[in-house]
RNA sequence: GGGCGGUUAGCUCAGUUGGUUAGAGCGUCUCGCUUACACCGAGAAGGUCGCAGGUUCGAGUCCUGCACUGCCCA
């Protein structure tokens, strides 16, 4: 890698190249540390595993791009560090998708049988199922590739049964007939999480059913309800006990109209007087309420839905119907039959399958549940005692809220692709067997005659398990003991109760007794929704969907990358607007011109033979990258050096403490700020007036080794963020002989000793600072040409009056001033002179300004001084303040006090002079 | 119905535990090719922090109410 850097920053030809040579080289592969290996800390994080039929989208991206951060970090500061990709077999989804393709064919998937579908879904996979992880090597997302998983890999699988094995030994899953949610397109159960409820405007229906015995006249109750269909299943109309209107039927029996049931009159609480007319149809099959009120009241359940949704022979004169015609054809027979009683306008909450939106039907069905209580008591246990801590700290409320009013969750599925449920019928005794390991025969009558259930697991289930089966579980391996529990996981908060919740409840469960503890993450962040510009969800029917790898493409990733992470403030959606990465490209470039400006200089010193890159090689290859921030190598400093290094030190420092609290957009900031608002606009053209030929040479020596070791570190601080041009300039810096692999290897700047940070160098250069800034203040003002230089006059103490002649040069070139000449006495008074505490500066120049805006200028930044001399004064002059407030901060407002004295004093003085 | 959040510059957003002068990027305006960079440089304008009360020596920050708005759960 020559540093023969082309003129333009072009991110496309080198970020595929990288991508490619970090995956080819390995360079992220973790080995397992061996029991006698010197101890280091371990991070340990694993990859939410995409859906194997996926594609990354933006949220992904914020996603991948936190977590690579976060990993380049910890791997940079000598942790061992693991991060495990994988994908997630997604079963209904993957299912889904090959039967759509088998359609296309005129195939249907239970004709050709279910072993060879499942080869299918297998040939699929091999084919197309590697979209996302192609993506997430484009990204340069610095996974493990070599320990990549895939949830239907055989030993996953087997740890997946295992798991189901014990639950059920355990009592923790059970089989049984209840209400489930239940997809008629899909034709399988889906579990609560699966169902989106949506706000819709439906009916509600009142409906006249005759009691029993009374002839006519007087004897009938009305009940209201949402779905008159489902009157083909009523066992009973309940009422509340305590609702006088009906006090006179407890005890009666009512017929079911249209089908002519009799059924009775029961008192439930669950009867709401306040709704409709505080009568209620119940129907146990077909409602999970109206099931708890059948359970209570030992009432038949008559099911009258086929599983596509279709009446069925319960339903008599209805069946065959699809149950919205049949609830038409009802609602007309009611009406021609004089039993209805009316119909008004409801809003409701109508559940979805979260998949294909069909309407989901609560349907009576024998499945496998998962008993949640005794899991979800020690899940939340964990969070309470804070073995795992959520970030941002709200998202416990949230987890507290599901976890204690949760359900039994049912984890069988009517589907062919997944994980098949290790339970085995006997056809002559109905005995099921759950097993390791198919039995050879009924433990109960010994009949050979065991099918395995039909059924397979919900995806969920497995992927709860990842955090402990990925590192070899139910196997008491190496990799267990070092890298459980995972240090962090970064999410979504859209998976928090389907996969986070889920983590916990079977981590807790399953490695009680870890010696590290059980859970299986100590730390959750998680990241908000990525929007667009204008703060609309993105969505396909909205057509405002970016994709990523586009993006990617246009700007750069490393572009893409710093724009998700400087907006990714913790709880905040982010309306990713594609101007900000416009900005970030640019700060690519800026440091790609500033790479090419160095290299420049350091082609010229060696010409000159002033100094060579090779010294920088060496030097930084025998210290071996010790990770201390130290740049600059024992060379002569100037106060810029001294300055540069001690922001750098700083910003290392801030950095740190971002990222350890995944404050990412405080990290990008304050990366950005140093890299381009201090490196590039002060220290590089500072270092500009050492780096000519006229310039002695050791001085230049100096210069430009500083400059060198700084750029150095300066890439390594950014690397995390911006991986790609960070690792091509890096590699430029040593011609080809890098030091390391990869500055992904190389130490991250940490937080350095205290004679790093120079803080009077700081000071200095701040007055340094604002004199070439108030110079340049009086040139836009005076309107003065770049290229004209003209002398200026100053008015200073004798500390800051020596500060200035030790740095002339600075002052001439950065300000464009002819020369400085210093005068006893203030020049507040002269006209178009700039004052601060320190010192009172003008320009020497014919050009007349223009007094009105400079007396327009004076008199507002004098009112503004004023208001807040009075503002201190007030508080000075509290007794309760200076008795209650801070040391720090009442001496820092005496302070204040003086310079606003001062600077008040100047600026009368200037506006009178305009008089 | 229950729970959680948001409202700060023209736009998109920061502002950690209450503390001196509320910040950034983009956009706008004025200048400008100076040893890298016009994907650039120099300078400037722009905010009664949604509204009303309260706590406090001190509130963008804490509390209450209101308005508008978003999300999650039922």
């Amino acid at each position: 890698m020559s540093h023969e850097l082309p003129k333009a920053y072009e991110p496309g030809a080198i970020e595929q190249r990288w991508a490619d040579y970090w995956v080819a080289e390995k360079l992220f592969a973790t080995k397992t540390p061996a029991p006698g290996d010197p101890p280091r800390p371990v991070f340990t994080l694993l990859l939410p595993p995409p859906n194997v039929t996926g594609k990354l989208h933006m949220g992904h991206m914020l996603n991948h791009t936190e977590m690579d951060i976060i990993v380049r970090w910890h791997r940079m500061r000598g942790f061992t560090t693991l991060w495990l990709p994988g994908t997630d077999h997604a079963g209904i989804a993957t299912q889904m998708m090959v039967e759509r393709q088998l359609a296309a064919e005129g195939v249907k998937r239970r004709d050709m049988g279910r072993e060879a579908f499942i080869a299918r879904v297998w040939q699929w996979k091999q084919l197309y199922g590697w979209a996302i992880q192609q993506q997430m090597r484009r990204l340069g997302d610095s996974v493990d590739w070599e320990r990549e998983y895939f949830t239907m890999d055989e030993r996953l699988s087997q740890a997946v049964v295992e798991a189901f094995v014990r639950l059920h030994e355990q009592g923790l899953i059970y089989r049984g007939k209840y209400i489930v949610n239940w997809c008629p397109r899909c034709l399988t159960a889906i579990s609560d999480l699966e169902v989106v409820h949506e706000e819709t405007l439906g009916k509600l229906y009142e409906i006249r059913y005759a009691l029993v015995g009374e002839k006519s006249g007087g004897g009938t109750i009305t009940v209201a309800t949402t779905r008159p269909e489902t009157m083909l299943g009523d066992t009973a109309v309940a009422v509340n006990p305590t609702d006088e209107r009906y006090t006179h039927l407890h005890g009666k029996r009512a017929i079911v109209p249209l089908i002519n049931r009799e059924v009775p009159i029961i008192t439930d609480d669950w009867a709401n007087p306040e709704f409709g007319t505080g009568a209620v149809k119940v129907t146990p099959a077909h409602d999970p309420n109206d099931f708890q009120i059948g359970l209570r009241h030992l009432l038949p359940q008559i099911d009258v839905m086929d599983e596509a949704g279709r009446i069925n022979e319960n339903g008599g004169p209805y069946a065959g119907h699809d149950r919205f015609e049949a609830r038409d054809k009802i609602v007309d027979d009611l009406r021609a039959a004089g039993q209805l009683v009316s119909v008004k306008d409801h809003v409701l909450a109508i559940g979805k399958c979260d998949r294909c939106k069909t309407i989901v039907e609560p349907k009576l069905s024998t499945q496998w549940f998962v008993k949640v209580a005794p899991l979800a008591e020690k899940a939340i246990e964990a969070v309470m005692r804070n073995d795992v801590a959520f970030v941002p700290e709200n998202y416990s409320k949230t987890y507290f809220e599901w976890m204690r009013n949760i359900h039994d969750w049912c984890i069988s599925r009517q589907l062919w692709w997944g994980h098949r449920i290790p339970a085995w019928h006997c056809r002559d005794c109905q005995h099921i067997e759950v097993e390791r390991t198919q039995p050879e025969k009924c433990s109960k009558c010994n009949s050979w005659k065991l099918e395995q259930d039909v059924d397979v697991l919900d995806t969920w289930f497995s992927s709860g398990l990842l955090p402990f089966t990925t590192l070899g579980w139910p196997e008491r391996t190496r990799d267990l003991e070092v890298f459980y529990p995972t240090s962090l996981l970064i999410t979504g908060f859209d998976i928090l109760f389907f996969w986070v919740a889920r983590m916990i409840m079977l981590g807790c469960h399953f490695m009680h007794g870890h010696p590290q503890g059980r859970v299986p993450f100590q730390t959750v962040y998680i990241h908000s929704l990525v929007r667009d510009a204008e703060r609309q969800k993105m969505s396909k029917t909205k057509g405002n969907v970016l994709d990523p790898i586009e993006v990617s493409e246009k700007y750069g990733t490393d572009a893409v990358r710093f724009t998700l992470a400087a907006m990714a403030a913790p709880g905040t959606d982010i309306a990713f607007n594609e101007s900000r990465t416009e900005g970030y490209r640019a700060f690519a470039n800026k440091i790609w011109n500033a790479a090419r400006f160095m290299f420049m200089n350091v082609d010229r010193a060696a010409q000159a033979g002033v100094w060579s890159l090779e010294e920088f090689q060496t030097r930084r290859i025998a210290a071996e990258f010790s990770g201390d921030a130290e740049c600059l190598a024992g060379e002569p400093l100037s106060l810029e050096d001294r300055w540069i290094v001690s922001r750098f030190n700083q910003t290392a420092q801030q950095v740190g403490d971002a990222l350890a609290q995944y404050r990412f957009h405080e990290a990008a900031a304050v990366v950005y700020e140093f890299f381009w608002g201090e490196f590039c606009d002060w220290y590089v053209e500072l270092v500009k007036l050492r780096l000519g030929d006229e310039v002695a040479s050791n001085t230049r020596r100096a210069a430009l080794a500083n400059l060198v070791a700084l750029f150095e570190g300066a890439l390594r601080l950014l690397s995390p963020f911006m991986p790609f041009i960070t690792e091509e300039i890096w590699q430029a810096l040593y011609d080809g002989k890098p030091p390391l692999k990869s500055i992904a290897l190389a130490a991250y700047p940490q937080a350095a000793a205290a004679g790093q940070i120079d803080l009077p160098a700081e000071a200095e250069f701040a007055v340094l600072r604002d004199l070439i800034v108030s110079i340049r203040n009086i040139r836009a003002e005076l309107k003065i040409e770049t290229k004209q230089r003209a002398p200026v006059e100053i008015f200073a103490d004798a500390a800051t009056r020596r500060l200035f002649e030790e740095n002339r040069l600075a002052v001439e070139k950065l300000a464009g001033v002819e020369s400085m000449a210093f005068v006893e006495d203030s020049l507040a008074k002269a006209a178009g002179a700039r004052s601060t505490t320190r010192f009172d500066v003008r320009m020497i120049y014919e050009k007349p300004m223009d007094v009105g805006a400079e007396r327009e200028r004076l008199t507002k930044e004098l009112k503004k001084l004023e208001t807040e001399l009075a503002n201190a004064h007030r508080q000075l002059g509290n007794e309760q303040f200076l008795a209650k407030a801070p040391a720090n901060v009442v001496e820092g407002i005496r302070r204040r006090e003086g310079e606003l004295n001062v600077l008040i004093a100047k600026a009368r003085a200037a506006l009178a002079a305009l008089r």
